[in-house]
DNA sequence: CTAGGGTTAG
């Protein structure tokens, strides 16, 4: 009895210590107990694993596993789930289906939260089909799902494009036996966002106000986010200011999304009082904070500003993500320093970035800026992937450099391939062949472009 | 344990 207790008052001192990050502290306390003779139960171990996924590494937490074998203790389901979910956190997705296989192997029987994270899992892995089996096996089998198991279901959902179907399942809520929560209104509506569908995104907003809910700044910061992006600035500015009138604090997402609309438009005396703003707020800089300042100062030309952050951020032992890299690689274009780029670029590459594609499209855009076009397109043939920006970059230069054979050819494989391709250089092409006096290729080009409307 | 932020073309 005196035991049990014991193990349960160290439990107290892990979990706040864990909570806090203080890890050695946790393992210290433990040592401490043994030695007293309190011993830590599986649900001490859980916790140091469920902290080492946080604060670690996926690997540090699974070396726990061998400590418990030797006290003697068993993982259960709770170990598992806290390693399934770390795994799906650090985005480690095949080995999250490895440690549902295993726990399965070890005769652990899964529970509701289980086959939540899996399903999870397989959304983020783009396998919807596979998370709806999951889903169907949970309702008609005897695992109970949760209100979480829904919101999982309807975010994953409209994260893969389904959102006539996560609002289906919307409106079947209640017949499950559940009612939506904030946190589910705020999937939908950043889905209806994300599909564009910025009314039907602020008539949930109305819906939610209605089923008595308040928004919360969640809310706001998507539908502001959304209004930004569809370039309805006004109404963007409306909502940060509704926000501030009724009193929402912002924290790093709220600001971020303020300062990097104001920054794409070139607002950039606006963007910096906000940036003070922010800081005199004492909000805790992370990574994607510092990005949005880092690319403000690259929009400002104030390059060296910029780098001060990047110390910064190692001094506060932070790491640079494949958004520093490319702002950098970009702030440098713009500043006119290509082979600073470039060579930012090879960086980025041997430090083991794979996805570099937007980097690669600031420095095609820049070489052909720059008069360049010829190695422009060299490095535009030797680039494995290419995308929107790409090709309406391309074109749209080749245009001004009057290489229009060449824009045309690549404007009508767009058309082919289903790229789209910006209206502006779409129009570049046309309005370039006519006026150079080919007249019948540029009728030819224009219906062409328009056959592809119809077909996609 | 499930929701929002940060990069490129015009």
């Amino acid at each position: 009895m005196f035991g049990r207790l014991s193990t349960r008052l160290l439990n107290i001192c892990v979990v706040s210590l864990c909570k806090a990050n203080r890890l050695e502290k946790a393992e210290a306390v433990i040592i401490d107990g043994i030695r007293l003779g309190v011993l830590p139960d599986v649900v001490t171990y859980n916790m140091l694993v469920d902290a080492y996924c946080e604060f670690e590494s996926l690997d540090v937490a699974y070396s726990i596993l061998p400590r418990m074998k030797e006290a003697g203790i068993s993982p259960d389901v709770v170990t598992y789930n806290s390693l399934i979910a770390g795994a799906v956190r650090k985005c480690s997705l095949s080995r999250s289906l490895d440690l549902f296989e295993e726990m399965l192997q070890k005769g652990i029987p899964p529970d509701t939260w289980s086959y939540n994270t899996l399903m999870h899992c397989f959304f983020k892995l783009g396998k919807p089909e596979e998370a709806n089996r999951v889903f169907r096996d949970m309702i008609v089998g005897d695992m109970t799902p949760c209100a979480a198991t829904f919101n999982i279901m309807i975010n994953g959902l409209c994260k893969n494009g389904y959102t006539d179907n996560a609002l289906m399942l919307f409106r079947n809520l209640e017949r499950h036996g559940f009612v939506p929560e904030i946190i589910t209104y705020n999937i939908l509506i950043n889905g209806l966002c994300k599909a564009g569908r910025l009314q039907a995104a602020r008539r949930m907003l109305k819906e939610l106000e209605e089923s008595g809910h308040a928004p919360n700044a969640i809310t706001y910061t998507t539908v502001m986010k959304c209004c930004f992006r569809s370039r309805q600035y006004k109404q963007g500015l409306e909502i940060l200011a509704e926000m501030k009138r009724k009193g929402y604090t912002f924290d790093g997402f709220g600001y971020c999304t303020v300062i990097a609309a104001f920054v794409k438009t070139g607002r950039i005396k606006e963007a910096t009082d906000f940036m003070e703003q922010m800081v005199q707020d004492g909000i805790q800089l992370d990574i994607a904070a510092y990005n949005t300042l880092i690319n403000l100062y690259c929009k400002e030309g104030k390059l060296e500003a910029a780098y001060l952050l990047l110390d910064e951020i190692e001094r506060r032992g932070l790491e640079c993500d494949v958004y520093t890299h490319t702002i950098m690689i970009d702030g440098l274009c713009k500043a006119g320093n290509i082979k600073g780029a470039q060579r930012h670029l090879e960086i980025m590459n041997m430090i083991g970035f794979d996805s570099n594609l937007v980097a690669y499209n600031s420095i095609v855009d820049a070489f052909c800026k720059d008069g360049e076009i010829d190695y422009a397109m060299k490095v535009f043939e030797a680039m494995e992937i290419k995308d929107s920006f790409t090709y309406s970059s391309v074109v749209h230069n080749l245009c001004k450099a009057r290489r229009l054979r060449h824009a045309s050819k690549l404007l009508l494989s767009c058309l082919r391939s289903g790229v789209k391709i910006l209206k502006s250089a779409q129009r570049a092409v046309v309005d370039g062949l006519r006026y150079s006096g080919q007249r019948r290729e540029a009728k030819k080009l224009q219906s062409k472009i328009r056959m592809a409307k119809i077909s996609h």
